[in-house]
DNA sequence: TTGACTTTATGAACATCGTTCAGTACGATA
DNA sequence: TATCGTACTGAACGATGTTCATAAAGTCAA
């Protein structure tokens, strides 16, 4: 830090501003560093506090809550997560290879920010009881699902799959994908099989029944039954 | 419950087993409500005492930890969730009949009994680092993913997909249908597609996975860049 | 430089948490 | 009736998130 001995006024509270943002960047970065070493749960406020060598209070100078701390933890990864989904399908040749590495992307994101991702995703939001809704139109989240639905909109209008509803079909996918993100972070002593060759077989799958969707867009619900009984008894 | 006024020596140490065995349930079943409702981390061991109406104290005669409570909670609901899906299952014509008869099984009980579900399958395990492992091998929840792991591998045997490897479908299987009914009960706020055509949709495109598998057993890490190619170039 | 005022930081305290343990009450046995 | 073992409790311990009066430091007009 530069020190400056003659400051004009206004020059002194810039720069005591800056002072302020740089302490609470501090106190962000140790705790995003004691979380994802330790989880949410077992890092305590008095250490956070410890590592940066200020007392405990002041981190309620800074911030709210300790969930407050995290919350923004998670606004800055998820705005990461974003640019990191974007910079991986920016020069995909198509719109299915751009929604394959997109999904990667998210995955990968997931499993290398363990706890902002739990709790954003995994997380009950109801912490409390009256606790204030956290909106959802203008979320990052939000910003996050368009990506993906119109990456897979992208995909039906380039004739991957034209029968396809756009929105039930992001549901799903985003349900597959964070069924898996989730359940390697959470359920970490499982005995998976090899994480890699899941999230190959989970992509194919996905791919599989884009490529499979009937293509009329009217008779989308009976079309189970019908892969079925041509399974089955054919 | 009956009263017994004279007991053979025998009958009385009985007795009192089967006390203990009751006071036991309560607690568990106390418990369960009380995480259910408010969810595990904010409910205090005081307050399950509270509810029986017994010392704090007590509960730690019965139970070695709060997580050691959970835990039996987890146990229950999974040993439910298998009678549920073996009674949905039994008269199933073929395998794949059987395997999709079951994940919908699996499914319904999530989201009509959300709160276990969430107990069990989605909140962090509560172990502290160092913790000891809980083992899973022998556990109801290991005894649960065989079930999935024999149908999908009924399936193989039947001819419906002769190159998967079984284990990685499993847990794919699991993660996709995980992360549909966790997302279903957790985001509830969140602008769901209609749910009956999301859960069809997910079903579809499991089946349509499983049948577009690779026919033999080696290549299965190519084939989502060879649909890709296929789709978008063609 | 002084003195008033604002911002920043702290130590002590509060309520609550999971958990332990010495000690009590009580039913079963002899 | 006396003894023994089990079931149970009250009080306490250390740790948690959070608050608040107070002190220190910085800013600025005079």
């Amino acid at each position: 830090m530069n020190i400056v001995q003659y400051d004009t006024p206004m020059a002194a509270s810039d720069r005591r501003a800056r002072h302020k943002q740089q302490v609470r960047r501090e106190i962000l970065v140790a705790a995003g560093e004691l979380f994802a070493q330790e989880g949410y749960e077992s890092v305590s406020v008095r250490r956070i506090a410890e590592k940066i060598e200020y007392s405990p209070a002041a981190i309620y100078l800074y911030f709210k809550d300790k969930a407050d701390l995290l919350n923004q933890l998670c606004e800055d990864t998820f705005a990461q997560l974003i640019e990191h989904i974007e910079a991986c399908t920016a020069d995909a040749p198509d719109p299915l290879e751009g929604l394959i590495r997109g999904v990667r992307a998210y995955i990968d994101f997931g499993l290398s920010h363990p706890d902002q991702y739990i709790v954003t995703f995994v997380s009950p939001p109801q912490h409390q009881h009256g606790a204030p809704d956290i909106p959802f139109e203008g979320s990052v989240g939000q910003q996050c699902f368009r990506c993906l639905e119109s990456a897979i909109g992208d995909c039906r209008d380039a004739g991957v799959a034209p029968g396809i509803d756009v929105k039930t079909t992001a549901c799903t996918w985003w349900a597959s994908i964070h069924g898996l993100t989730s359940l390697l972070i959470v359920h970490e002593r499982f005995p998976w099989a090899d994480r890699n060759q899941m999230i190959d077989s989970l992509m194919q799958t996905l791919v599989a029944g884009l490529l499979a969707a009937p293509r009329s867009a009217a008779d989308g619900s009976q079309t189970v039954e019908e892969s079925e009984r041509q399974t089955s008894r054919g």
